[in-house]
DNA sequence: CCTACCGATCGGTAGG
DNA sequence: CCTACCGATCGGTAGG
Protein backbone atom coordinates (compact mmCIF):
# COMPACT_ATOMS: atom_id res chain seq x y z
CA UNK A 1 0.00 0.00 0.00
CA UNK A 2 1.12 3.61 -1.08
CA UNK A 3 0.76 6.38 1.72
CA UNK A 4 1.34 9.95 0.03
CA UNK A 5 1.44 12.83 1.95
CA UNK A 6 -1.70 15.26 1.26
CA UNK A 7 -1.75 18.59 -0.71
CA UNK A 8 -3.59 21.68 -0.36
CA UNK A 9 -5.98 20.50 -2.78
CA UNK A 10 -6.74 16.95 -0.99
CA UNK A 11 -7.44 19.58 1.91
CA UNK A 12 -9.90 21.36 0.27
CA UNK A 13 -11.48 18.42 -1.23
CA UNK A 14 -11.88 16.76 2.03
CA UNK A 15 -13.45 20.12 3.46
CA UNK A 16 -15.94 20.53 1.34
CA UNK A 17 -17.32 17.18 1.47
CA UNK A 18 -17.67 17.69 5.06
CA UNK A 19 -18.99 20.88 4.72
CA UNK A 20 -21.28 20.00 2.27
CA UNK A 21 -22.45 17.31 5.04
CA UNK A 22 -22.20 18.66 8.20
CA UNK A 23 -22.08 22.51 7.78
CA UNK A 24 -19.16 24.57 8.45
CA UNK A 25 -20.32 24.80 12.02
CA UNK A 26 -20.91 21.09 12.37
CA UNK A 27 -17.32 20.16 11.13
CA UNK A 28 -14.55 20.26 13.23
CA UNK A 29 -10.54 20.55 12.28
CA UNK A 30 -10.06 17.26 14.01
CA UNK A 31 -12.55 15.74 12.10
CA UNK A 32 -11.06 16.96 8.86
CA UNK A 33 -7.69 15.72 9.80
CA UNK A 34 -9.68 11.92 10.65
CA UNK A 35 -10.95 12.42 6.96
CA UNK A 36 -7.60 12.35 5.29
CA UNK A 37 -5.80 9.99 8.09
CA UNK A 38 -3.70 13.01 10.03
CA UNK A 39 -4.03 15.13 13.21
CA UNK A 40 -5.87 18.59 13.35
CA UNK A 41 -3.24 20.53 13.90
CA UNK A 42 -1.21 19.61 10.73
CA UNK A 43 -3.84 20.84 8.62
CA UNK A 44 -2.02 24.23 9.52
CA UNK A 45 0.69 23.93 7.28
CA UNK A 46 -1.61 23.45 4.20
CA UNK A 47 -4.33 26.12 5.42
CA UNK A 48 -3.48 29.11 7.35
CA UNK A 49 -7.45 28.74 9.28
CA UNK A 50 -10.40 27.05 9.18
CA UNK A 51 -12.20 30.22 7.50
CA UNK A 52 -9.52 29.80 4.50
CA UNK A 53 -10.72 26.49 3.76
CA UNK A 54 -14.29 27.44 3.43
CA UNK A 55 -13.32 30.61 1.32
CA UNK A 56 -11.64 27.64 -0.70
CA UNK A 57 -14.43 25.62 -0.66
CA UNK A 58 -17.33 28.44 -1.81
CA UNK A 59 -14.99 30.14 -4.56
CA UNK A 60 -14.73 26.79 -6.38
CA UNK A 61 -18.59 26.66 -5.90
CA UNK A 62 -19.29 29.98 -7.63
CA UNK A 63 -16.54 29.04 -10.18
CA UNK A 64 -18.41 26.33 -11.16
CA UNK A 65 -21.70 27.89 -11.56
CA UNK A 66 -20.04 30.85 -13.21
CA UNK A 67 -18.18 28.49 -16.04
CA UNK A 68 -21.63 27.09 -16.99
CA UNK A 69 -23.40 30.10 -17.03
CA UNK A 70 -20.73 31.35 -19.59
CA UNK A 71 -20.89 27.74 -21.41
CA UNK A 72 -24.56 28.08 -21.69
CA UNK A 73 -24.49 31.65 -23.60
CA UNK A 74 -22.03 30.79 -25.59
CA UNK A 75 -23.92 27.20 -27.10
CA UNK A 76 -26.23 29.20 -29.17
CA UNK A 77 -28.24 32.34 -30.19
CA UNK A 78 -31.46 31.81 -29.24
CA UNK A 79 -33.43 32.58 -25.95
CA UNK A 80 -34.97 29.08 -25.48
CA UNK A 81 -31.76 27.01 -25.85
CA UNK A 82 -29.80 29.39 -23.48
CA UNK A 83 -32.31 28.82 -20.80
CA UNK A 84 -32.28 24.91 -21.31
CA UNK A 85 -28.77 25.21 -21.23
CA UNK A 86 -28.65 27.46 -18.46
CA UNK A 87 -31.23 24.42 -16.59
CA UNK A 88 -29.05 21.62 -17.80
CA UNK A 89 -25.71 23.65 -16.48
CA UNK A 90 -27.26 24.11 -13.07
CA UNK A 91 -28.36 20.89 -12.56
CA UNK A 92 -25.26 19.07 -13.84
CA UNK A 93 -22.78 21.57 -11.66
CA UNK A 94 -25.57 20.05 -8.71
CA UNK A 95 -24.97 16.82 -8.99
CA UNK A 96 -21.20 16.69 -10.23
CA UNK A 97 -19.96 18.99 -8.09
CA UNK A 98 -22.52 18.93 -5.38
CA UNK A 99 -20.12 19.47 -2.35
CA UNK A 100 -18.74 22.84 -3.56
CA UNK A 101 -22.00 23.66 -4.99
CA UNK A 102 -24.13 23.38 -1.64
CA UNK A 103 -21.32 24.67 0.15
CA UNK A 104 -21.86 27.83 -1.65
CA UNK A 105 -25.20 27.65 -1.68
CA UNK A 106 -25.46 27.45 2.02
CA UNK A 107 -22.44 28.09 3.97
CA UNK A 108 -21.56 31.49 2.90
CA UNK A 109 -22.95 33.01 5.13
CA UNK A 110 -20.66 31.66 7.72
CA UNK A 111 -18.08 33.60 6.19
CA UNK A 112 -17.54 37.19 7.83
CA UNK A 113 -18.66 40.35 6.26
CA UNK A 114 -16.71 41.19 3.38
CA UNK A 115 -16.06 37.69 2.04
CA UNK A 116 -20.12 37.12 2.65
CA UNK A 117 -20.49 40.12 0.38
CA UNK A 118 -17.97 38.41 -2.62
CA UNK A 119 -20.35 35.73 -2.60
CA UNK A 120 -23.32 37.33 -2.67
CA UNK A 121 -22.41 39.70 -5.65
CA UNK A 122 -21.54 36.20 -7.20
CA UNK A 123 -24.94 34.99 -6.72
CA UNK A 124 -26.44 37.87 -7.99
CA UNK A 125 -24.34 38.10 -11.28
CA UNK A 126 -25.33 34.49 -11.88
CA UNK A 127 -28.99 35.29 -11.12
CA UNK A 128 -28.63 38.03 -13.74
CA UNK A 129 -27.66 35.88 -16.58
CA UNK A 130 -30.71 33.82 -16.21
CA UNK A 131 -32.46 37.25 -16.11
CA UNK A 132 -30.81 38.63 -19.13
CA UNK A 133 -32.08 35.70 -20.72
CA UNK A 134 -35.92 35.61 -19.99
CA UNK A 135 -36.06 39.42 -20.97
CA UNK A 136 -34.44 38.43 -23.97
CA UNK A 137 -36.70 35.84 -24.53
CA UNK A 138 -39.63 38.14 -23.94
CA UNK A 139 -38.37 40.79 -26.29
CA UNK A 140 -38.23 38.48 -29.46
CA UNK A 141 -41.59 36.97 -28.61
CA UNK A 142 -40.09 33.11 -27.54
CA UNK A 143 -41.72 34.01 -24.12
CA UNK A 144 -44.91 36.07 -22.85
CA UNK A 145 -44.57 39.86 -23.44
CA UNK A 146 -45.58 40.15 -19.82
CA UNK A 147 -43.30 38.04 -18.23
CA UNK A 148 -41.57 39.17 -15.28
CA UNK A 149 -38.09 38.29 -15.95
CA UNK A 150 -37.27 38.89 -12.14
CA UNK A 151 -39.96 37.35 -10.66
CA UNK A 152 -39.10 34.24 -13.45
CA UNK A 153 -35.73 34.27 -12.96
CA UNK A 154 -35.69 33.73 -8.65
CA UNK A 155 -38.19 30.68 -9.43
CA UNK A 156 -36.42 29.15 -11.72
CA UNK A 157 -33.58 29.37 -9.70
CA UNK A 158 -35.38 28.20 -6.18
CA UNK A 159 -36.70 25.09 -8.12
CA UNK A 160 -33.20 24.10 -9.63
CA UNK A 161 -30.99 24.99 -6.18
CA UNK A 162 -34.10 22.39 -4.68
CA UNK A 163 -32.89 19.54 -6.05
CA UNK A 164 -30.26 18.71 -4.34
CA UNK A 165 -32.67 18.97 -1.35
CA UNK A 166 -34.59 16.09 -2.95
CA UNK A 167 -33.17 14.38 -6.00
CA UNK A 168 -31.37 10.92 -5.92
CA UNK A 169 -29.62 8.99 -9.38
CA UNK A 170 -30.69 5.73 -7.64
CA UNK A 171 -34.36 6.85 -8.11
CA UNK A 172 -36.68 6.25 -11.37
CA UNK A 173 -35.85 9.70 -12.79
CA UNK A 174 -32.57 9.85 -14.91
CA UNK A 175 -30.80 13.06 -14.91
CA UNK A 176 -31.63 13.27 -19.02
CA UNK A 177 -35.20 12.80 -17.28
CA UNK A 178 -34.46 15.41 -14.50
CA UNK A 179 -33.76 18.30 -16.29
CA UNK A 180 -36.19 17.54 -18.71
CA UNK A 181 -38.75 17.46 -15.95
CA UNK A 182 -37.71 21.18 -15.02
CA UNK A 183 -37.26 22.61 -18.31
CA UNK A 184 -41.09 21.26 -19.20
CA UNK A 185 -42.23 23.12 -16.03
CA UNK A 186 -40.67 26.09 -16.25
CA UNK A 187 -41.01 27.11 -20.21
CA UNK A 188 -44.59 26.49 -19.92
CA UNK A 189 -44.84 28.99 -17.29
CA UNK A 190 -43.13 31.50 -19.83
CA UNK A 191 -44.95 31.18 -22.64
CA UNK B 1 -39.30 48.26 35.20
CA UNK B 2 -40.88 45.73 35.75
CA UNK B 3 -38.92 42.25 35.24
CA UNK B 4 -40.36 38.99 35.24
CA UNK B 5 -39.30 35.66 35.38
CA UNK B 6 -38.88 33.60 31.68
CA UNK B 7 -41.35 30.44 30.77
CA UNK B 8 -40.29 27.76 29.09
CA UNK B 9 -42.15 29.40 25.98
CA UNK B 10 -40.25 32.36 26.25
CA UNK B 11 -36.79 30.26 25.91
CA UNK B 12 -38.17 28.36 22.85
CA UNK B 13 -39.46 31.21 21.36
CA UNK B 14 -35.96 33.09 21.32
CA UNK B 15 -33.98 29.52 20.74
CA UNK B 16 -36.16 29.74 17.46
CA UNK B 17 -34.84 32.87 16.69
CA UNK B 18 -31.29 32.26 17.07
CA UNK B 19 -31.40 28.84 15.86
CA UNK B 20 -32.97 30.27 12.38
CA UNK B 21 -30.54 32.84 12.10
CA UNK B 22 -27.31 31.52 13.44
CA UNK B 23 -28.26 28.05 13.19
CA UNK B 24 -28.41 25.01 15.62
CA UNK B 25 -24.57 24.12 15.86
CA UNK B 26 -23.72 27.77 15.02
CA UNK B 27 -25.97 28.76 18.75
CA UNK B 28 -25.02 28.49 22.09
CA UNK B 29 -26.94 27.91 25.77
CA UNK B 30 -24.50 31.09 26.49
CA UNK B 31 -26.09 32.97 23.69
CA UNK B 32 -29.52 31.98 24.44
CA UNK B 33 -28.67 32.78 27.87
CA UNK B 34 -27.88 36.09 26.99
CA UNK B 35 -30.80 36.69 24.64
CA UNK B 36 -33.04 36.02 27.65
CA UNK B 37 -30.85 37.84 30.20
CA UNK B 38 -29.66 35.17 32.41
CA UNK B 39 -27.11 32.30 32.27
CA UNK B 40 -26.78 29.79 29.86
CA UNK B 41 -27.14 27.33 32.91
CA UNK B 42 -29.89 28.19 34.01
CA UNK B 43 -31.52 27.26 31.11
CA UNK B 44 -31.56 23.93 32.58
CA UNK B 45 -34.53 24.37 34.70
CA UNK B 46 -36.87 24.94 31.66
CA UNK B 47 -35.58 22.62 29.41
CA UNK B 48 -33.68 19.00 29.63
CA UNK B 49 -30.81 19.83 26.87
CA UNK B 50 -30.11 22.09 23.73
CA UNK B 51 -31.81 18.87 21.61
CA UNK B 52 -34.80 19.28 23.49
CA UNK B 53 -35.18 22.97 22.36
CA UNK B 54 -35.03 21.87 18.68
CA UNK B 55 -37.02 19.43 19.13
CA UNK B 56 -39.82 21.88 20.47
CA UNK B 57 -39.09 24.43 17.60
CA UNK B 58 -39.24 22.19 14.99
CA UNK B 59 -42.20 20.77 16.17
CA UNK B 60 -43.73 24.48 16.29
CA UNK B 61 -43.05 24.68 12.68
CA UNK B 62 -44.71 21.47 11.65
CA UNK B 63 -47.80 22.61 13.31
CA UNK B 64 -48.07 25.55 11.81
CA UNK B 65 -47.12 24.16 8.28
CA UNK B 66 -50.27 21.21 8.88
CA UNK B 67 -52.27 23.60 10.24
CA UNK B 68 -52.49 25.72 6.99
CA UNK B 69 -52.75 22.41 4.60
CA UNK B 70 -55.95 21.65 6.81
CA UNK B 71 -57.47 25.55 6.63
CA UNK B 72 -56.56 25.50 2.95
CA UNK B 73 -58.07 21.78 2.04
CA UNK B 74 -60.86 23.45 3.94
CA UNK B 75 -61.42 26.44 2.47
CA UNK B 76 -62.84 25.75 -0.89
CA UNK B 77 -63.89 22.22 -3.34
CA UNK B 78 -62.43 23.29 -6.24
CA UNK B 79 -58.70 21.87 -6.90
CA UNK B 80 -57.47 25.24 -8.31
CA UNK B 81 -58.75 27.46 -5.01
CA UNK B 82 -57.16 25.12 -2.51
CA UNK B 83 -53.91 25.32 -4.75
CA UNK B 84 -54.16 28.88 -4.33
CA UNK B 85 -54.46 28.28 -0.63
CA UNK B 86 -52.27 26.54 -0.26
CA UNK B 87 -49.27 28.70 -1.51
CA UNK B 88 -51.06 31.90 0.44
CA UNK B 89 -50.86 30.32 3.40
CA UNK B 90 -47.37 28.45 3.10
CA UNK B 91 -46.00 32.27 2.55
CA UNK B 92 -47.68 33.58 5.88
CA UNK B 93 -46.35 30.80 7.85
CA UNK B 94 -42.84 31.54 6.76
CA UNK B 95 -43.62 35.10 7.29
CA UNK B 96 -45.25 35.16 9.80
CA UNK B 97 -43.53 32.02 12.17
CA UNK B 98 -40.60 32.45 10.28
CA UNK B 99 -37.90 31.42 13.03
CA UNK B 100 -40.04 28.17 12.95
CA UNK B 101 -40.83 27.40 9.87
CA UNK B 102 -37.07 27.96 8.88
CA UNK B 103 -36.22 25.77 11.81
CA UNK B 104 -38.05 23.07 10.82
CA UNK B 105 -36.74 23.56 7.02
CA UNK B 106 -33.13 24.06 7.87
CA UNK B 107 -32.34 22.66 11.09
CA UNK B 108 -33.96 19.12 11.45
CA UNK B 109 -31.12 17.65 10.36
CA UNK B 110 -29.39 17.99 13.15
CA UNK B 111 -31.95 15.88 15.09
CA UNK B 112 -31.02 12.16 16.06
CA UNK B 113 -32.05 9.85 13.67
CA UNK B 114 -35.05 8.65 14.76
CA UNK B 115 -36.64 12.38 15.40
CA UNK B 116 -35.41 13.39 12.39
CA UNK B 117 -37.61 10.28 10.85
CA UNK B 118 -40.82 12.00 12.79
CA UNK B 119 -39.83 15.43 10.80
CA UNK B 120 -39.13 13.80 7.29
CA UNK B 121 -42.01 12.15 7.64
CA UNK B 122 -44.33 15.14 8.73
CA UNK B 123 -42.81 16.85 5.37
CA UNK B 124 -43.85 14.01 3.23
CA UNK B 125 -47.58 14.35 4.25
CA UNK B 126 -47.10 17.90 3.68
CA UNK B 127 -46.24 17.29 0.48
CA UNK B 128 -48.91 14.85 -0.03
CA UNK B 129 -51.63 17.20 0.80
CA UNK B 130 -50.06 19.50 -3.14
CA UNK B 131 -49.83 16.17 -4.53
CA UNK B 132 -53.44 15.02 -3.82
CA UNK B 133 -54.78 18.51 -4.74
CA UNK B 134 -52.80 18.36 -8.08
CA UNK B 135 -54.03 15.13 -8.96
CA UNK B 136 -57.92 15.96 -8.21
CA UNK B 137 -57.08 19.19 -10.42
CA UNK B 138 -55.69 16.60 -13.28
CA UNK B 139 -58.59 14.53 -12.74
CA UNK B 140 -61.23 17.07 -12.97
CA UNK B 141 -60.09 18.72 -15.73
CA UNK B 142 -59.00 22.18 -13.92
CA UNK B 143 -54.93 21.31 -14.97
CA UNK B 144 -53.76 19.12 -17.92
CA UNK B 145 -54.30 15.42 -17.98
CA UNK B 146 -50.70 14.77 -18.59
CA UNK B 147 -49.42 16.94 -15.18
CA UNK B 148 -47.20 15.17 -13.37
CA UNK B 149 -48.47 15.56 -9.62
CA UNK B 150 -45.70 14.68 -8.06
CA UNK B 151 -43.11 16.88 -10.11
CA UNK B 152 -45.19 19.44 -9.71
CA UNK B 153 -45.71 19.12 -5.81
CA UNK B 154 -41.64 19.19 -5.38
CA UNK B 155 -41.33 22.50 -7.98
CA UNK B 156 -44.50 24.75 -6.29
CA UNK B 157 -42.72 23.90 -2.46
CA UNK B 158 -39.30 24.43 -4.21
CA UNK B 159 -39.99 28.22 -5.03
CA UNK B 160 -42.48 28.68 -1.78
CA UNK B 161 -40.22 27.14 0.65
CA UNK B 162 -36.80 29.38 -1.45
CA UNK B 163 -38.85 32.62 -0.51
CA UNK B 164 -37.23 32.63 2.93
CA UNK B 165 -34.07 33.16 0.99
CA UNK B 166 -34.89 36.09 -0.78
CA UNK B 167 -38.12 38.08 0.15
CA UNK B 168 -38.28 40.82 2.15
CA UNK B 169 -41.55 42.85 3.05
CA UNK B 170 -39.56 46.30 2.47
CA UNK B 171 -38.95 45.97 -1.28
CA UNK B 172 -41.78 46.86 -3.63
CA UNK B 173 -43.61 43.66 -3.60
CA UNK B 174 -45.90 43.11 -0.69
CA UNK B 175 -47.16 39.72 0.29
CA UNK B 176 -50.39 39.91 -1.60
CA UNK B 177 -48.53 40.42 -4.56
CA UNK B 178 -45.57 38.39 -3.91
CA UNK B 179 -48.63 35.41 -2.99
CA UNK B 180 -50.20 36.23 -6.93
CA UNK B 181 -46.79 36.33 -8.75
CA UNK B 182 -46.36 32.95 -7.20
CA UNK B 183 -49.77 31.84 -7.95
CA UNK B 184 -49.32 32.92 -11.54
CA UNK B 185 -46.18 31.23 -12.30
CA UNK B 186 -47.24 28.34 -10.82
CA UNK B 187 -50.57 28.29 -12.68
CA UNK B 188 -49.75 28.70 -16.38
CA UNK B 189 -47.16 25.46 -15.31
CA UNK B 190 -50.37 23.15 -14.61
CA UNK B 191 -52.85 24.13 -17.38
C1' DC C 1 3.34 15.65 9.42
C1' DC C 2 3.94 14.77 14.63
C1' DT C 3 3.56 15.64 19.93
C1' DA C 4 2.44 18.64 23.32
C1' DC C 5 0.11 22.16 24.53
C1' DC C 6 -2.56 27.06 24.87
C1' DG C 7 -6.80 29.76 26.30
C1' DA C 8 -11.53 29.81 25.15
C1' DT C 9 -15.74 27.78 24.85
C1' DC C 10 -18.91 23.94 24.69
C1' DG C 11 -23.20 21.30 26.96
C1' DG C 12 -24.37 20.23 31.26
C1' DT C 13 -24.50 19.29 36.75
C1' DA C 14 -24.43 20.27 41.88
C1' DG C 15 -26.13 22.74 45.25
C1' DG C 16 -28.19 26.44 46.76
C1' DC D 1 -32.33 31.86 38.61
C1' DC D 2 -27.40 32.10 40.58
C1' DT D 3 -22.28 30.69 41.38
C1' DA D 4 -19.00 27.42 40.79
C1' DC D 5 -17.53 24.01 38.46
C1' DC D 6 -16.94 19.38 35.38
C1' DG D 7 -14.76 16.90 31.34
C1' DA D 8 -14.70 17.42 26.49
C1' DT D 9 -13.75 19.82 22.59
C1' DC D 10 -12.76 23.91 19.93
C1' DG D 11 -9.31 26.65 16.60
C1' DG D 12 -4.79 27.33 16.63
C1' DT D 13 0.62 27.64 17.92
C1' DA D 14 5.46 26.09 19.13
C1' DG D 15 8.93 23.41 18.05
C1' DG D 16 10.59 19.78 16.02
Amino acid sequence: MVTTRNTREDVITAAGRLFASKGYHGTSMRDLGRELGLRGSSLYSHVTSKEDLLVAVVEQGAGHFEASAEAALGSSDTPIEQLRALIAGHVEVLLDRSDAAKTFLYEAESLDDDRRSLIIGARDRYEQVFRDVLAAGARDGTFSADLHPKMAAIFILSILNAVERWYTSDGPLDRNGLEQEIARFVEKSLV
